[in-house]
DNA sequence: AGGCTGAATGAAATCGTTTACATAAGACGA
DNA sequence: TCGTCTTATGTAAACGATTTCATTCAGCCT
């Protein structure tokens, strides 16, 4: 049988009660019985039993992501950071695909009972089911949900990568956009629309892709474009996500294309493994690691603070410069 | 405050015990009683405490994933799908970064106050850690742990992607090895040495590379392929994972060496990018999902019905061919 | 000396369930 | 009609910690 704490007690020749406040609260016992009370624990091999603490106190140790796709190497390392955060402030991390999960599953799993805390990275997600415990949202956000966000601004994001087609010479610019719904989505197509407008440009249904941030649909919008007559479709093209301009560009590339010779290509959100294809893809980095850090840390602040103010955290991004953009050819 | 299992009891009018009953075992009791019960649930809003229940029941609900890398997308593909079978088989998905997470910490984790047990993606962990609750290990395995292992036939797989090199007419083969100790990179290596060595051939030094499995190491390799002496150097390359075959072949394409025209590139994994760059990669296919859900399903029932057989199970693999390999250049 | 303070400790209540055991009421066969 | 089962329910004891409150004792001030 597992000790408990009052074979740790009865050993030390203590009270539990002097066990628990050695054990927790170290300050408030005297060195030596400290010493005596560390001593049996060590004989008896006794462990903490979290349900029981965490009965008591009345919390879970534990915090809950709500990823949209775990499978997704965005959200991955978004989770890494928030596991970077979290385990050195003694709580575990949860997480759960919130499309995986069907939606009653999910309403119990943002409970007090379960996790003291949620940080939500889908937007899509009802607002009610989310109200009753402290709530971070990370990138994305549940507009109809007040609550702390951490996230970058993708409409500015979204503004810098077309300002930079545009300085290098393109007038035709075309968009491959995020899911319909998507508020990042949604917001980089608006930034993407200002500053074209900005500039008397503007953005036609032609130069218009649909997509939902998959590598398959930066394909399909490949084939849109190189059906399209080549003195009309864009000459620079903006993708919501850098895997919509992998499937992209492999796709025209595939087909005689040459990137950036005939066109220029540019993502969104720096995934390590653009770096490392032929050519190297341009883009807009996003901080990832970063995002999550912080998100936990706002979490944290609430669970530990009470509340703590509502604003927003916008992080930087930043435009890399790679090989896959480039003045446009010549008409 | 929060209703508790004796409010709903006392709306209902039966014993706290009958509630618990009606709602955890509703064979239990009467139709009418049941009925009674959840509509007291109703009114009160009564949520079950999980900690209460946990304490009682001896068990947390939670299953703890140790992952090598969060932020690598593989593993998240894995987790995707334990996430899966857990979730309706109402277990918690707790994950934790072996990387990020310190030793101390990590002893504290692999413990049944903290979850009902584990799946260990991560080889390179101490055996002795792992003994205290049920464990599965996957894709990785820890050599030292009598555990049920849910993995591929990595040396078969391997000697697979060599054959391929072979039929196409490569004599000069190399390989890029996963990290010095991983139990996948020997076991690549292994089958690699062995289908060259049946044919009369030999992985000489010059045609063995370094590697991590990262991107960047993929790089470092094409950099000291490319310094080699274009007569001598391999014609194919296997590289042990796709991460480092993108890194290498697009080193090489950027030094104007052409894929498949110059030399042959095989990855292994199958991860989703790699089909859609140019040229798409041919690889060996790892059933990540596949493994994750069988992991899973493996650890419940060791869960569920005690003590379960401790073979290994072998998912098998497939040789994915795409355009990166071809026939050898004339000398 | 008497009273007050603060530190260290212990006894016992408490957190919210589940479940072993006891009880009561019908059903059934002999 | 009397035991014997079965079914439905209730009572109360766990589960294993934390924490409130009370107690003891030493030190210090007046």
């Amino acid at each position: 049988m597992r000790p408990r704490i009052s074979d740790v007690a009865r050993v030390a020749g203590v009270s539990t009660a002097t066990v628990s406040r050695a054990l927790s609260q170290p300050e408030l016992v005297s060195e030596e019985t400290r010493a005596l009370v560390l001593q049996a624990v060590e004989k008896t091999g006794y462990r903490l039993n979290l349900a029981a603490r965490n009965l008591r106190q009345n919390r879970t140790g534990g915090v809950l992501a709500l990823v949209p796709n775990l499978a997704n190497p965005f959200f991955a390392q978004i989770l890494s950071g928030i596991a970077e955060v979290l385990g050195p402030a003694g709580y575990n991390l949860l997480v759960a695909d919130t499309r995986i999960t069907d939606p009653d599953t999910l309403l119990e799993y943002a409970e007090p009972s379960r996790a003291d805390g949620l940080i939500v990275l889908d937007g899509g997600l009802p607002a009610e089911a989310l109200r009753r415990v402290p709530v971070v949202m990370a990138c994305e956000w549940v507009p109809a949900l007040q609550a702390p966000r951490v996230k970058i601004d993708n409409r500015a994001a979204a503004r810098q990568a077309i300002a930079h087609l545009m300085a290098l010479g393109h007038r035709r610019i075309g968009h491959v956009r995020g899911p319909r719904g998507n508020v990042l989505a949604e917001a980089r197509l608006a930034g993407t629309r200002e500053a074209l407008e900005e500039q008397g440009l503007c953005l036609d249904a032609a130069s218009l892709y649909p997509g939902d941030f998959s590598l398959a649909s930066g394909r399909e919008a490949a084939l849109i474009w190189l059906r399209q007559d080549p003195g009309l479709r864009p000459t620079g093209v903006f993708l919501a996500s850098d895997e919509m301009a992998c499937g992209f560009m492999g796709e025209v590339q595939r087909q005689g294309i040459a990137v950036p010779g005939d066109v220029s290509v540019i993502g969104f959100d720096d995934i390590e493994l653009i770096a490392h294809i032929s050519p190297p893809l341009t883009t807009i980095r996003q901080p990832r690691a970063e995002i999550g850090r912080l998100a936990a840390r706002r979490l944290l602040r609430s669970l530990e603070g009470g509340e703590a103010a509502c604003e927003d955290e916008l992080l930087p991004v930043e435009l890399v410069l790679r090989a896959s953009t480039a003045v446009p050819p010549r008409a």
